[in-house]
DNA sequence: CTGCATCCTGGGCGATACTG
DNA sequence: CAGTATCGCCCAGGATGCAG
C-alpha cells in the first residue's frame, strides 16, 4: 500500500485522511480479490461445509485454488477451519463472526452492481435505437 | 460472469438470487479493479482535473495507464470528459453524478478495511506476546 | 480426503518513444 | 498537451501429479 495522492486543496473531505482512506479501500479489495472468495463466502453463508463439498458446489474451482483461497481467508480471520479426526479425515470450514461484518459491505457492492448492469444495458439499447432512428 | 454455485439448502437468504448476487458483486469489483481507479476517483472527488494534473497528482501512474483507466471509467459512466479547445488543447475530467452513488460503497469498503487492518495488527502483536511468554 | 509442488499461459501493468 | 504503439516483465490462476 504505497499509493499516494499528492497534496491538493480540500473540498468536502479532509485531505490528511485521504491516503489512509484509499489504502483502507485497497485493503478490503485485497481481502475480497481473486476469482473465488466472494463465491466461497456466499456459499459458506448457507452454513458450514467440508473441503470436498465446497469443491463440488463452487463450480469451476480447482483444488489448488480452493486450498489457497481458504488458507488466505483463514489468515484474514474470515473462516474457521476445523479438522474432524474420522477415517477418512475431513475438514470443515465456516464463516467467523468477524466475517459477518463483511456481509453488509458485500451487499452494498451487490446493490450498486445490479443497478450498474441495468444502467449499462439501458445505455447500450439507447445507442442502438439512436442508430436505427 | 459465468460463476455459479450449485443448488444448496437455504439458511437465511434465497438461493434463487444467489448467482445474480455474486455476479453483481463481481460487476462492482470489476469497475473498481486495478491499481488506480480508486485513487483517481478519490482525487476527482476534490473537483475536476485536467489530464496532466491527474498525471502529476496521482504519484506513480504512467500516461498509458491513466489514459486507459480514464477511458474505461468513461465507458462505465463514472467520469465525464470535456475537451477544451484552447491552444494548447486540454481535457478535463470530472465525476458524474452517477459516480457519486458509488462513494458510499467505497466508504463502506474503507471502514471495513480500516477495522480489518487494526484487527490483523492486533492479532500479530498478540502472537508475539504469546511467544515471549 | 485434504492439500501442496510444478509447469504454463493470459493479462495487468510499467517504460519508452512517437503522433496530432 | 493529450493520447497511442511497442516491448516486455510479472503474477494470478488453470492443469496435472504427488504426499500425508
Amino acid at each position: 500500500m504505497e499509493i499516494k495522492v499528492k497534496e491538493v486543496p480540500c473540498e468536502g473531505h479532509e485531505y490528511s485522511n485521504c491516503d489512509k482512506h484509499i489504502a483502507a479501500v485497497h485493503d478490503t479489495m485485497d481481502v475480497l480479490s481473486g476469482k473465488w472468495k466472494i463465491t466461497i463466502i456466499s456459499l459458506l453463508g448457507f452454513g458450514k461445509r467440508r473441503y470436498s463439498e465446497i469443491l463440488k458446489e463452487v463450480t469451476g474451482i480447482s483444488g489448488k485454488m480452493l486450498s489457497r483461497e481458504l488458507k488466505d481467508m483463514e489468515m484474514n480471520l474470515l473462516v474457521k477451519r476445523t479438522v474432524i479426526s474420522e477415517q477418512p479425515i475431513s475438514v470443515v470450514y465456516e464463516l467467523t463472526d468477524y466475517c459477518v461484518d463483511l456481509l453488509p459491505v458485500i451487499h452494498s457492492l451487490a446493490e450498486w452492481g445490479t443497478k450498474h448492469r441495468r444502467c449499462i444495458v439501458d445505455q447500450f439499447k439507447q445507442e442502438r435505437t439512436e442508430v436505427s432512428a
